[in-house]
DNA sequence: TTGACATACAACCTTTTGGTTGTATATTTA
DNA sequence: TAAATATACAACCAAAAGGTTGTATGTCAA
């Protein structure tokens, strides 16, 4: 089934928000390790550490392998830079950059919003 | 009260994780806009646009002033930063690049796992 | 000095999250 | 083949999230 963007984003930021899944995903950007291999790591049960994967991987930052009977999860760094290109974006829309700022602006609903480009592009 | 690292880590993206907080920081880095203003672009009410503000203030995204009867919010581009830093330190695992790798490993318990730094430099 | 406006916040409700234990199934290995 | 290993997943539970309404309080305008 279709997944919307907003979907995807709210899915690749909530994957980042717990401190045990962004260890996983470190431990699995710097190589593959097998589910097991990962939880052992952690004071928690396995199955608990299996959802944190199964949370890691919906969001597109770890894909995983089977090697047998075990499942190597290993991290993808394109999904991290969605997530940076997203981080990005807001800060264009800060810098004032952004002329399709209309589009980023929930274009939807727009109602009584008079004030908007009060920043002057202080530092970088 | 203090607040460690993780937990900043956290609360900054959590607040992120949201959709209808992610538009309410873009209008916040594009201008102040008080939290009336904010609310009535949103189908929900006033109290749960202003807890989502609430949020993403505890987050350091925005800072909010007080003019008069309205309290006007800002975002605060620097805490983006901080998160696009985080991701950054993600990516520099990924890379291999990373020397102080133990530090960002959990240093604390790293029991059982051999395999590390499985990844080539690919692309760029 | 009353209203109207803008905010703050408590109390409450439902759904989601993050954890648990238990069971089933596939793959090794003895 | 039997036991051990690795995973998957269901069922359950407490706490947190995201929403609601209601109430209190401060500020502005008649």
């Amino acid at each position: 089934m279709y997944i919307s963007p907003e979907d995807r984003t709210d899915a690749l930021f909530h994957a980042l928000a717990d401190r045990t899944r962004r260890d996983i995903l470190r431990r699995s950007l710097a190589g593959e390790h097998s589910v097991t291999a990962l939880a052992s790591a952690y004071d928690m049960s396995f199955a608990a550490v299996q959802k944190h994967v199964t949370v890691l991987e919906r969001a597109g930052l770890l894909t995983k392998r089977r090697q047998g009977r075990e499942a190597l999860a290993r991290g993808d760094v394109a999904a991290l830079r969605s997530a940076a290109a997203l981080l990005g974006e807001l800060e264009a829309v800060w810098r004032g950059r952004i002329d399709r700022i209309d589009d980023l602006l929930a274009g939807e609903k727009a109602q009584g919003d008079a004030p908007a480009a009060a920043n002057q592009a202080t530092e970088e």
